[in-house]
DNA sequence: TGCTCATATGCTAATATAGTCATAATAGAA
DNA sequence: TTCTATTATGACTATATTAGCATATGAGCA
């Protein structure tokens, strides 16, 4: 399906990852989401909007704020299991790097 | 960590999405990943060695063949949670609309 | 109303990505 | 070696994505 490549393309993006991390305790509004990743406001904006497009996060208005949230869990679940494929890689590639040295030394 | 970010970008395009599906059941050759997927041979040479950088699947030489595996069956579990998650939105959406019409209507 | 804060949107330039076509590289067979 | 099959790579074009800046929108307050 097509929506899933969408939603893991728009996660597929270190800010992206970043701001749906800083979500993971719970809603937050955009003033508190801006400084924490430490990207411009209107990048922000832009990336959040991203977000709510493929259904990852929702928002709602309080006086002049915007507070957004996740609203399926299971976004978080996928960047757990994308980081332990990382790291897992990792892992491999220092444990190579070790047995290459051990041949070499 | 940003190479997480990479992984769910590679991950996030529907012929690489079709590729690792492809690959489920297990290793295959490049022979038959073309036809399968129904791209040209040198498009899905260029999503392999995508997914080859980022760790996604892996290859060996079997004469002038080349077969691909997926590496880490946790690929397809993020594969099924991006689905999982849009369907889910999917069935809100329907639902949605469903007490729009019985509003309306 | 006029002002300020908070957020979103338009526009532009830089960069990245995807597809097409041609060709290179490699292995095996004749 | 020459031919063929299989896969990868390079050049090019088209399109998409991204960030930065300016500005619009909208809510609440003076």
């Amino acid at each position: 399906m097509d929506l899933a490549a969408d939603l893991l393309r728009v996660l597929g993006h270190p800010l992206r990852l970043k701001i749906v991390e800083f979500l993971r305790p719970g809603e937050r509004c955009v003033c508190e989401i801006v400084p924490a990743v430490g990207a411009e406001q209107s990048v922000v904006s832009k990336h959040l909007a991203l977000l709510r497009h493929v259904g990852v996060v929702a928002c709602r208005k309080e006086g002049p704020r915007v507070i957004y949230w996740v609203r399926d869990p299971a976004a978080f679940t996928i960047c757990d299991l994308a980081r332990e494929v990382v790291s897992r890689r990792l892992a491999e590639l220092a444990e190579l790097a070790a047995k290459v040295r051990a041949v070499k030394g």
